[in-house]
Parts: C-alpha cells; sequence; structure tokens
DNA sequence: TAGACGTGGCA
DNA sequence: TTGCCAAGTCT
C-alpha cells in the first residue's frame, strides 16, 4: 500500500487511515478481553469506568466479580452504596464506583440505555472519551476517542508539540479522531487504536518495526519517536502527615466512614485525627506506613490513645472476620492485617 | 486551567 | 528506592 499523506495541511486519507487501523486490529489486535464477550452497552460501560486510568490486567479479575455480582443495570442500581463500594475496594479512584452506581440508577430511571454522544455525556463518570468509546464498543457506532493510547499515538503520527491537557494540543487530537473516525466498523477501529497504543506504540520502547502506521509516521521519520508526545513539566510531590487511631474493644475495631469527598472517599479507614488532636497527648505511637498518591506523599502515623474515643455517627465497631466484606483504602487494609496477624500470633 | 483523585507494575 | 505510567472525569 502506498504511503498514505496524513499530514495535517492536507486532506486526510481518513479511509486509507482507517482500512490500515481496521485490517491490523483483525490480524494482531486484542480479542479475549472479558468486555469483549457477548458485548451488551452495561458491560461496556462498566470496564470503561473501571479502565479510566487503570491497567487490563489489574481490571480483569474486578470485572469478572463485579458482572457475577451485579449482572445486569438493574441489579447495580438497586445495590446499597456499601457493597458497590466494597467491590471496587483496592481499584483507586473511588468517585468512579459512585459515579457508576449513579449512572445505573439514572440509566435504570430514564428506561433505556443511553445511545448517543450528548446524552451519554450527561452521565456521571461519562466524559467525552467514555462517550466516544461506549458508542464504538456498544453500538458499532460513530465515537471518536482521545485517551492515553490515542494522544500517543497521535503525538507521534503528526508530530503534535504540546503536552497531555494543554488546550491547543487537546483540541487537535479531538478534531483528528473526529476526522479519522470512520462511519463504519467503529467497535474494531476504535479496539485498534487503543491495541496500537497499548501493544506497539508504547510509552516506552515501542515496537516501531511491527507498525501498520509506520511509513506515515513523523515522529518515526524523524527518528524522534521518544520525543513526541512532550513530556509535562512536573512538580515536586508534596508530603502529609496522617494520624490514624487504633482503638480495639471486646475484639472489635473502630473505624470510620469517609466523607464523599477527598481522599478514600466513601471508604472505611482507622479514625484520622489532626496532629494536634488532644488524644495524640496521651497516646502511644505503634506503627507508622509511607503511601505514594499520585499527587502526594502520605506519612501515616498509628496511634493508641489512653483515652476514651469520642464516638460519632460516621464510627462503627468491627469484628475482624468483618473486615473481608467492607471496603478499606489498600494501604490501611495492609497495615491492619499485618497488625492483627502480630497480635493473634502471641 | 490546573489540581484532586488510587493503586500496582515496571525499569 | 524512586519515578513514571495506565481505556479520564470533575471542579
Amino acid at each position: 500500500m502506498q504511503s498514505t499523506d496524513l499530514s495535517d495541511n492536507h486532506p486526510f486519507a481518513a479511509d486509507q487511515f482507517a482500512a490500515l487501523v481496521i485490517g491490523w486490529q483483525q490480524q494482531q489486535g486484542r480479542h479475549d478481553m472479558p468486555w469483549q464477550q457477548a458485548i451488551t452497552p452495561y458491560k461496556v460501560l462498566v470496564s470503561e469506568l473501571m479502565l479510566q486510568q487503570t491497567q487490563v490486567t489489574t481490571v480483569i479479575p474486578y470485572f469478572e466479580r463485579w458482572l457475577q455480582r451485579f449482572p445486569t443495570i438493574e441489579a447495580l442500581a438497586e445495590a446499597e452504596q456499601d457493597e458497590v463500594m466494597t467491590l471496587w475496594q483496592g481499584l483507586g479512584y473511588y468517585a468512579r464506583a459512585r459515579n457508576l452506581h449513579k449512572a445505573a440508577q439514572a440509566i435504570a430511571e430514564r428506561g433505556s440505555f443511553p445511545d448517543d454522544l450528548d446524552s451519554l455525556q450527561q452521565i456521571p463518570g461519562i466524559g467525552r472519551y467514555t462517550a466516544g468509546a461506549i458508542m464504538s464498543f456498544a453500538y458499532d457506532a460513530y465515537g471518536p476517542i482521545v485517551d492515553g493510547n490515542v494522544r500517543r499515538l497521535f503525538c507521534r503520527l503528526f508530530a503534535l508539540e504540546g503536552y497531555a491537557g494543554q488546550s491547543k494540543l487537546e483540541k487537535q487530537l479531538w478534531q483528528l479522531a473526529e476526522q479519522l473516525t470512520p462511519k463504519q466498523h467503529n467497535r474494531r477501529f476504535a479496539q485498534g487504536l487503543l491495541d496500537l497504543g497499548a501493544t506497539l506504540c508504547t510509552a516506552r520502547q515501542p515496537d516501531c518495526v511491527r507498525c501498520p502506521l509506520q511509513g506515515d509516521c513523523k515522529a518515526y521519520e524523524r527518528q524522534q519517536v521518544d520525543q513526541f508526545p512532550m513530556a509535562k513539566p512536573k512538580k515536586a510531590k508534596p508530603s502529609r502527615q496522617g494520624h490514624f487511631l487504633w482503638v480495639q474493644q471486646q475484639g472489635q475495631l473502630l473505624l470510620e466512614q469517609r466523607p464523599d469527598k477527598g481522599i478514600w472517599s466513601s471508604l472505611l479507614t482507622l479514625p484520622e485525627v489532626a496532629a494536634e488532636h488532644p488524644l495524640l497527648q496521651q497516646a502511644e505511637p505503634i506503627g507508622s506506613f509511607r503511601h505514594q498518591f499520585s499527587h502526594y506523599q502520605l506519612d501515616a502515623t498509628i496511634w493508641q490513645p489512653r483515652q476514651q474515643v469520642q464516638e460519632s455517627p460516621q464510627h462503627g465497631w468491627y469484628a475482624s472476620r468483618q473486615l473481608a466484606d467492607i471496603a478499606l483504602p489498600a494501604p490501611i487494609r495492609k497495615w491492619i492485617e499485618q497488625q492483627l496477624k502480630h497480635s493473634t500470633a502471641d
């Protein structure tokens, strides 16, 4: 096939581009992911929310458990939030779980699954990318997508300047996506874009030799593949202190429900108190851990208070056998389980 | 617009 | 050990 002219000052050979991506996906793309089997809009919704900023291998067991427990959107709509959070625990970005729950309720209330880009973006947790992905994967219909894979692929293919989040670049990317997305075979086309980004046009050590777009790639032509996309200027990650309480009573552990905003929203944790909380003056430090978030580092200290803890409606007592069935942040769960293992060992 | 929002894998 | 990265959205 002769080289397609995909430069940004000429009419795109959009149909040839689509044909390359679709043909490659059919031969070399991924076809075995669980959400690709017996596709329904609900499965696409669940998988897309789970896959936001999360790797495929991490999502797969969560997706399988989710579909087993909530086989339909109605089943999810009727569920309690506690159980929703418990199934999501460990996956991170917990607002996604609340949004998925709210989305199911909104769609159940609506009576039908939305099937156009505008309606989809009215649903909690569905932005421009996810709306396009649902159009493509659920309905095999026109739905442009720009995610991390497409951004990397297009930035290299067209040698686009700028970094993720810059409005000028994002506008270019979406314009390209709209122009290059075909009117047919959208499921395979969208999957092809993601598969190219995930398996060949990767962030580190891209496999240009096997890439069907090599002949059209400006970055490759210049031998500057590693220069695109441009790295976002990074800022120093701040460090924060956290103080958590370890309070046991008759074999039960005191936990508190976090608010629905902020870090670990809607999860249970060890009760957290401010550094200047009077309880800490008489408390004994019994442990610590460091945890890296994407935007800050948490240095946590766990204290055993000597005085009575003032309980609130957010507090509750939990036996160790209950811990498996409640939603705890990963580092808190890890610390608690370690602590209980030691205390029961002696 | 830039920051908040998690976690685990990998070099 | 550290930093980057992974099918973004919301404010």
